[in-house]
DNA sequence: CCATTTAATGAATCGTTAG
DNA sequence: TCTAACGATTCATTAAATG
């Protein structure tokens, strides 16, 4: 048997993270409040302080995240009075900064993107993904995010009926467990730094703009079941969900009781699975590491 | 009859930018060596010395641009011993306190991007086009770049399900386009801030990594045919050739008495066109910043 | 002459070896 | 202990070759 917690903390992340254990999470993805929006859920904090703000929390997500674990930061900044705010790439060199690697950046290419017709700029159709890391030596398990060879879109195109119905098992049956090297090897190549996923509507009381796949696509590329995943502003919760289904120790966070309590009704606290035949927990190559930082 | 010149200067862009008027380009358009890359045709910048190299030819810019104008840089930074540089976010930043304005950040989706594998990242699919402006009353010709609806509703039948479609239609008649030409109402919509283009495959002597569809999109959607575009880092000139094609009068620079000859064969000095019925002449709805800037 | 296969080639990045 | 140079890896596209 394996057990697979789910923690929900509430309070301000700043102080809450204080209280976890240093070098205990393998993945971070979060989507802060972007600056000046969410208002009325949370402070609504000015492009100029967004730097300030963001520092204290960071420097906690850098003392509890592993040294071979990762760091996900989903953001955009805002256009305003004509001109693209520059927040985010100042919060990039303060990272550094403060100690962190800034690996890669990904783009998020939102297929669907928010509606609107301005006379100076069109409608803004991505996000930043910012990769860092503690060190250079991070996991990450390539052969869990191939994708379909080649001309894959075109093939759709012609069957697209059948092909989704094999894209749906795919999701279902999501990989685990069964080996995947046989029947893989020439049939998927390794995707790139661009995901493209459009954002789900939810007509319910809290839109999720973070597609689960969005989550689901790191936790798979950076972690194996039983690792810990943690989200510090988790909102809706769509990373503790999907985490929590990946079979991934999860820990949220929220300022709000609101979201704790929408969170906990898609989850349970503790869960068990029966071991699989590979073991989970596999030798950690870069264990090493974790001493020197 | 218009009369549609283009100049090919040799030189450094830097002390040839000089000889050029003041607020007398529409566009400039340019894709300037990477820092490490092409250390064999130009002299390969040093990733730490790149934005003291970029500042005094961007201030040239600076002067020889209309107020009404806009500067599109195409760069990316490179990922070296396991991160990414940041000379590009610190380029951004630096070109803000020069006085120019960082309208928008493009996203260039290369379909066809480098090939490789390594154990820390994926291949690099996607490079920067920023946008950067004199002033906030800059020239955008929106409905030049439309794009049509078919193929818009192809590509997101290929991710999206039913209710996604539904949301489509909704969007669709959404109001804007009353006033556009009667020939691109319903056909079309405007795109978004993500360019899908594939680099071209040079199998000839110099390869042309910049497709022509980018400045071509860039041409029509930001002059009109008599504007001037200029491309200080000319190369082997794709956008000075697309720019010609277009009947719009272009300065190219290079370095390389090697690329001048080039892009000489490929283009004519001056061409003359039987003016069209709808006078090439408009009136520029931002002429009066002209005066201010 | 068209449909299909094969070959060649990049604004890449990392690890290793040489100076 | 550095930096510089080279090989290995990889895939979408185009050109050339094949049937």
């Amino acid at each position: 048997m394996i057990k697979i917690n789910t923690k929900l903390l509430l309070g301000d992340c700043k102080e809450i993270l204080k209280t976890l254990d240093s070098n205990s999470i393998d993945l971070i993805i979060t989507s802060p409040p972007y600056a000046d929006r969410r208002k009325h859920t949370y402070g609504g904090i000015k492009p100029e302080k967004y730097v300030e703000w963001f520092l204290p929390i960071s420097e906690e997500l850098l003392r509890v995240l592993r040294a071979d674990g990762t760091f996900i930061l989903n953001i955009k900044e805002k256009a305003e009075n004509g001109e693209r705010h520059t927040y985010v790439l100042e919060l990039i060199l303060a990272l550094r900064k403060q100690g962190w690697l800034w690996t890669e950046e990904f783009i998020w290419h939102k297929k669907n993107c928010y509606p609107g017709k301005w006379p100076n700029r069109f409608r803004d159709a991505w996000e930043r993904l910012l990769q860092f890391n503690k060190t250079k030596k991070f996991k990450m398990y390539q052969e869990e995010v191939m994708v379909p060879i080649g001309d894959w879109a075109k093939d759709r195109l012609k069957h697209l009926n059948e092909v989704d119905k094999i894209r749906d098992n795919a999701k279902n049956g999501s990989g685990f467990g069964k080996n995947v090297s046989n029947w893989l090897n020439r049939e998927k190549a390794y995707p790139t730094n661009v995901l493209h996923l459009a954002t789900e509507c939810n007509n319910k009381n809290h839109s999720a703009v973070f597609p689960e796949d969005l989550p689901k696509w790191f936790i798979k590329l950076f972690t194996k079941e039983g690792d810990t995943v943690l989200d510090p502003f988790m909102g809706s919760g769509t990373t503790i969900v999907v985490a929590q289904r990946m079979k991934r120790n999860s820990i949220g966070i929220d300022i709000l009781p609101e979201y704790i309590e929408i969170v906990k009704n898609k989850t349970s606290p503790v869960q068990y699975y029966l071991v699989e035949e590979k073991g989970i927990y596999e030798t950690n190559k870069y264990k090493g590491c974790t001493k020197i930082c």
